[in-house]
DNA sequence: GTAGAAAGTTAGCCTCTACTAACTTTTTGT
DNA sequence: ACAAAAAGTTAGTAGAGGCTAACTTTCTAC
């Protein structure tokens, strides 16, 4: 009934207390579920090419305890990075990254540094900056990562 | 192979390039499953309470519009959100936020106008700022978020 | 007051990401 | 060299979150 009240004068046209647009405000959410969608497989290169690094490999079990995910669910994982052409492998082998992971790989570790960097900078501590970069990292346009960037950069 | 020659020194050991212990990243990426699993009540509830102020009823019909997906997409949605207890609803109805689904609106709301403002502060144009914020204020701590504010507030 | 439009729900489908239990393969230690 | 341990895979379960198609309810205009 509030709503009748209210609809006698501003119903059907956009309200000057709207804000934003709905279009503009469903053009960020799908953006966001966009991002959602690449995250697992942006923190899974980053983390095979660290494990190479580290390690010479980056073996399964190395790479679920870094997760804090179960066995399975790296192998299902790593059959999707593969179909995408992310990674190979054989069975029961450890993971290589094609090209394509190993550039992805390089621009997310590049991506992770600066974030992390950024929050440091900012005066946060090295452990919750780590938290937060972790998450924060994927949702971060290329234009709020050069401004990150900068700040983390200046003297 | 490269594996077995690194072994010969470095195997169960943690090693010297190992820079961070392998838990102390699970915790991170298991922080980040955390929030996921919570950004989806976030942006409804927020969602929701600005429908309410702005329109003075939230109906499903501009809650699919503004997140830019399907009505039973929302219905869906909604019948989580219930049994949550963060909404309370009637069939056909429009929806309404508990105490606690207002409490929960208010904070997010709080914390998505901060991290927008603090982009914008540090030179991001609106229109990404928008975009960036609805992703990055589901990952952002206590801390970050107090420091994000200090800088947006700053003179 | 009713017919048609708009809104909402239900059912059924899909993918993704997680899990456990049970099995196979590989590696290790003696 | 071979048994036991460790690593990896497979199968099956579950819930979240998206969709379309078809149905029901509510609202609106006449
Ligand atoms: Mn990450
Ligand atoms: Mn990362
Ligand atoms: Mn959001
Ligand atoms: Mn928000």
């Amino acid at each position: 009934m509030a709503a009748m009240i209210k609809s006698d004068f501003s119903a059907e046209l956009p309200s000057v207390t709207d804000e934003r647009p709905a279009d503009a405000r469903a053009e960020a959410f799908q953006g966001v579920r966009e991002a959602r969608r690449n995250e697992l497989a942006e923190d899974y290169v980053e983390l095979i090419a660290d494990l190479i690094h580290e390690h010479g490999e980056a073996r399964p079990v190395d790479i679920a305890a870094q997760l804090g995910v179960r066995a399975p669910t790296v192998t299902k994982a790593l059959a999707r990075l593969a179909r995408e052409g992310l990674i190979t492998r054989a069975k029961y082998r450890s993971v290589f990254l094609t090209d394509e992971g190993r550039a992805l790989a390089k621009e997310c570790r590049n991506r992770h540094e600066i974030v992390l960097r950024f929050l440091i900078r900012l005066g946060l501590d090295a452990e919750t900056a780590e938290l937060d970069a972790e998450g924060i990292e994927h949702h971060v346009s290329e234009r709020t990562l050069a401004l990150f960037k900068s700040y983390a950069d200046r003297p």
